[in-house]
DNA sequence: TTGAAAGCGTTACCAC
DNA sequence: GTGGTAACGCTTTCAA
């Protein structure tokens, strides 16, 4: 029956089963006002023929894709199990879904960012991107953003947008860093360690200098070493922290993630360690995982999942607009207390 | 310069920068062969012009998005915190992004599975997806996706393949039931409990169908009694659990997965049942939380991220060969024994 | 309200 | 090896 090469079904076959031009086919799909005997007819064939509008055709002649991409610079494979990344990602992904959007989503080294196919190609309206990396690669590579010419989102960097088409868009953890330093202050502690991966990522950096800003401020002064992890992992954080400890005990262990921070709960248990007792530990950018260690940890809350729809939502007003209402967004952290810092 | 209305570079923008025919363009961007001298100047208008290919006109052309979609039903809007569900996309996602294909993902409530826009419209090649929800609402589902007409790929069921066009791929829940039940064998439990959630999903009844098949043949028998909580998260388990145990205290807490096993840990805790001494718990679908809890969680291991990719590949290969050469594919699990099951 | 035709940016095809 | 042309499926435009 089907005489075209093509085996998807098409608006003509739709049309040509109806009775109908294309152009009534095509204003039922997208909800124009149809003649009700006209519309009955022409969704019987949408059904029979199982019809589904080929947006490819749709973005080319629109020209918009009604589409978003995210790229994601992490060293692990895995980069969606990250707590942050993956609230993220939904808050986006669910925002988008809810007004028909679509998005696409890629993982990159951040070594081989520029290469990644999302950026290299002319399928979405606008990017999201999280960089990781020393600060030079990482301003080299919203340079390579901001070339693109599309709106984009950049996630948890300081930097100041340097073009009409950037915002960003991070949670205060610089902000983040000072109530965990003021924590320390209040617990009278002298020696701190920051516990924080080799791999560089802004929000590391602002957090230790959140907790070094107060730190360095106090009086007696708390002295703060920073020891880094080869990466975020269970294994590198514990052993690292065993080590450490072997060669003397501080205050305070303020670690660079919540995932770290249990690394180093338990390195202090495999080493007698005692939590909040001899030392108290700290976690950053906490969701769940506080509450399933023994004790219990202090962390400070991300509303990741919020700053993906957030980020959607600028994205959708810019492309309405034509400009973003704002390109700096800050959301703000909140501490939370738990057993690693002791009862107060 | 540019007299087009269109604010994108095209290929016919780059041909007249370069002096040369589209054809000639196009040829470079898809690496075919063009005199080097050709080449040299077409690389360079790229470059100047910030030219990028426009993927819808070329899918519309060759009829292929070189993109595949996943919808995934979940109750939960936050569905990619899920640590099978973001091993499994990032798996997934890496192997598309490996030959150069994009991933377009979504979310649903189950109740709406069939409204997902990424099921709706004609964008993806081909798609995957992840059910939950009652067994005849998830038989509904794959009819629905069967419809589709499209190659598509159905984790964690164990569902006939329906048609050529749809692959299972699941892991053996079953058998890590069972490995589960021989543990229980192993320890002379008499009262096992099975912790759930409310909500229906294949991989949890096939654990549990695992668990029973081995209890029901023990001698002495072994008595399984299933509480569901409300839901997976923290508090309804934890509450769930602490109800129960304030009206007995059973030999064994089988949880359906890791986070509910967690929670049903610190309910113990909370109740002064101590694990594993009185007790002992099993989570389920483990990957990095068994290690964060105190005593550590005994669970199964999922080879959650090797399944998308294996996923992506049967995809690319059905797409290829017009076939898939297998439909149903499990993946094994493994044991992993830790202090909540008492040292050996 | 409906229909006919043009054109979105690209690639397949076929001349040269 | 390169270039002209048609066509992919859809929506915009304009006429009826």
């Amino acid at each position: 029956m089907a005489s075209r090469k093509s085996l998807r079904t098409t608006l003509s076959d739709v049309a040509r089963a109806a009775g109908v031009s294309v152009m009534t086919v095509s204003n039922v799909v997208r909800g124009k006002f149809v003649l009700p005997q006209n519309k009955a007819r022409v969704e019987e064939a949408i059904t029979r023929l199982n019809y589904r509008p080929n947006l490819s055709a749709r973005s080319l002649r629109t020209s918009e894709a009604r589409s978003m991409g995210i790229v994601i610079a992490d060293s692990d494979p895995a980069f969606l199990i990250d707590p942050f990344i993956s609230r993220l990602v939904s808050g986006l992904s669910n925002y988008l879904s809810s007004i028909d959007y679509t998005l696409d989503i890629q993982g990159v080294v951040p070594e081989r960012f520029a290469t990644a196919g999302i950026l290299r190609k002319d399928r979405n309206d606008a990017l999201c991107a999280i960089l990781c990396g020393p600060v030079e690669l990482r301003r080299q590579h919203l340079e390579f953003l901001r070339k693109l010419g599309q709106p984009v989102v950049l996630f948890q960097e300081v930097f100041k947008s340097p073009s009409p088409d950037v915002a960003l868009i991070r949670q205060d953890d610089f902000g983040g860093g000072k109530l965990i330093g003021q924590l320390l202050l209040k617990h009278k502690v002298r020696r701190v360690v920051f516990l924080r991966p080799m791999l560089d990522w802004s929000a590391v950096e602002q957090r230790e200098k959140g907790i070094r800003s107060i730190c360095a401020a106090a009086l007696p002064g708390i002295k703060v070493t920073t020891i880094p992890a080869a990466s975020e992992s269970f294994e590198d954080v514990y052993s690292t922290v065993q080590k450490f400890l072997s060669r003397g005990v501080p205050d305070a262990i303020v670690a660079a993630t919540d995932s770290m921070g249990v690394a180093a709960l338990k390195a202090c248990e495999s080493m007698g360690v005692e939590v909040p007792k001899r030392l108290i530990v700290t976690g950053f950018n906490g969701f769940d995982l506080w509450r399933y260690t023994r004790p219990t940890l202090t962390t400070v809350m991300s509303p990741a999942y919020e700053m993906g729809r957030r980020a959607g939502n600028m994205l959708i007003q810019r492309l309405r607009d034509g400009r973003f209402a704002q390109r700096n967004v800050a959301f703000p952290v909140t501490l939370s207390l738990a057993d690693s810092t002791g009862r107060h």
